[in-house]
DNA sequence: CATATTTTTCAGTATTTACTGAAAACGGCT
DNA sequence: AGCCGTTTTCAGTAAATACTGAAAAATATG
């Protein structure tokens, strides 16, 4: 009973320290794929697998990366509201801790996606429209037209989000089962 | 009546051109923001909105891109299945159309996305709770657990966005208007 | 208020990602 | 087979993005 065994001592806590690790990465090259800087998406991967806060000097030590990156990456998460800063008695550098919520991270992001996304890009369809809406051509209307579908879809899409974002996650599980038995 | 009016000849053209080069750039911007090449994201816009199907020539053309830009993009494009090869008679160039229809189109992102980004972020966080799962430890335990709720939230976003994916675009709508009139 | 500690900023640099263009490969045609 | 128009590939390069580290700013301490 040794290194193929995980269920107690030194192996066992390795073997969290891996699967850890393998998360804080994978998480990353999510992040990546979807738009979100690697980095950031490590850190918040770090503070959400953590048990306690942690400070600038921990991450920067845990992810082997610049003051400066963990600062900026840190204010980003804080401004998607994904972590917060808390203080810890005795301490006087700034901790952070990360929702731990899955369904509360799932609303903030979907709420800030929608704000600095969908919602300009809604703008910017209807502008096109108004811009086309006057014109005689076939081009043009089907133009108008795309506009407006693509535009509706989107609004259709937040109006979706905005209702389960204010719905707890509990009920908003069971609607999903219930619907799709 | 000349310049302000947008209703008929020149202008009305000069509008439309312009406000498709906007919504071309917007889409491409856009693309960024999601992890999708600018590039692939602005050939999609143009096919998206073009009356005719396309040749690479056309496009290159049009975007001020290399012939090889040009290509990986088409690839990639038709490898997600949003624009398809169509063959005009008497040409010998290939020449590309979109998928037009905006539910369409989601859905076939909405399968790619699960496929190659969803589905195995499942499969690694599967993996960690298990590597961790005969740990006793507080924080052995903490993570298992938080493993499993993204597991759990992901698998149930994507059972359903199977389920809509399934429907057509009318059945789709007409339940998210009624699930929150 | 002088000093120590922590946080922010940002010019310079490194890394990653995307693009070009020319050569090679392909596919039809005679 | 040999030619010709088309598409693909990919080494080299450009552009975009992310990161470092040290200096400046802010904040706390006695």
């Amino acid at each position: 009973m040794n290194s193929g065994d995980s269920s107690a001592g030194g192996g066992g806590d390795e073997a969290l320290k891996e699967a850890r690790e393998a998360f804080i990465n994978h998480w990353g090259a999510m992040g990546s794929a979807w738009g979100i800087n690697r980095t950031m998406a490590q850190i918040h991967a770090l503070l959400f697998t953590a048990t306690e806060p942690m400070s600038t000097d921990g991450i920067m030590a845990e992810l082997q990366i610049s003051r400066g990156n963990a600062n900026t990456n840190l204010r980003e998460l804080a401004s998607w509201g994904l972590i917060r800063s808390v203080m810890i008695r005795g301490e006087r550098k700034e901790h952070f801790e990360a929702e731990k919520d899955v369904w509360k991270m799932f609303c903030l992001i979907a709420r800030e996606r929608k704000r600095r996304e969908v919602s300009p890009t809604v703008e910017v369809l209807e502008e096109c429209r108004q811009r086309t809406r006057g014109l005689r051509t076939a081009e043009s209307r089907q133009f108008a037209r795309q506009m407006k579908e693509i535009g509706d879809f989107l609004r259709l899409g937040e109006t979706l989000l905005e209702k389960a974002v204010a719905m707890e996650e509990s009920k908003a599980v069971a609607l999903a089962r219930k619907l799709f038995r």
